[in-house]
DNA sequence: ATCGAAGTTTGATATTAATCGAATTATAGA
DNA sequence: TCTATAATTCGATTAATATCAAACTTCGAT
């Protein structure tokens, strides 16, 4: 692998990941009821792992969820031992699509 | 079985649609790019049918996306001669999701 | 009366996405 | 090193829903 493509790669790392969705993506991103609950969840809470969220699927599913929503953007991962702690990442979302998600956490279900 | 349509019987005929449908159903009504699309084009030329906002898809696809709308409370339709006029139910979605439009609106592509 | 334009209804199909179980990886503690 | 906990990966299945073509309805104009 040459210099400018590992470059080019690094850069699209680096890239936040919210650049590349749009908001119709966005809304099928959290338009899915247990992704709908984690986000809730992780507003509530602040940060998170999987567990404690009580989800109401088996892990396999629920990893594909934390996994939809981390590529969209939506939260951030941090290792902590043998936990896996996910964070909304409301700045973000914010500066991404103004308003949007503090509309989304201001309703009450 | 239909999530985006099933509440529509459930509901009492004079109650506003709306005050059935849960946000992350909203999420996903909104969440079909033809859908977003026909909303957009609502929001810009304010009274439309079918036929004037290009969907790219066929008459009876457009007419499942309409009804979706409508089932969901989002746009009402009033009857033209042969044609169909729908308008975005700016105002009530304000009521029931307040400051969510607005913020999916304001989003440019 | 009939024709065309606009939408709807009705199946049937295709596509997308959620779901699960089993096997696997990684880490912390006994 | 062994065990338990947390989560991921893989492969297959199921469920949801978007899609279309064809036949039908309604209305307005010719």
């Amino acid at each position: 692998m040459d210099m400018l493509n590992d470059n080019a790669e690094a850069r699209d790392d680096a890239a936040d990941p919210l650049d590349a969705i749009e908001l119709q993506e966005m809304l099928l991103v959290l338009g899915d009821p247990v992704r709908f609950k984690i986000v809730k969840g992780l507003a509530r809470l602040g940060e998170a792992n999987c567990t404690r969220l009580d989800l109401p699927v088996s892990k396999s599913t629920a990893t594909h969820h934390f996994q939809v929503l981390r590529n969209a953007g939506v939260i951030s991962t941090r290792n902590e031992g043998t936990a896996r702690l996910s964070t909304l990442r409301e700045r973000e979302m914010e500066r991404r699509f103004p308003g949007f998600l503090k509309a989304v956490l201001q309703q009450q279900d």
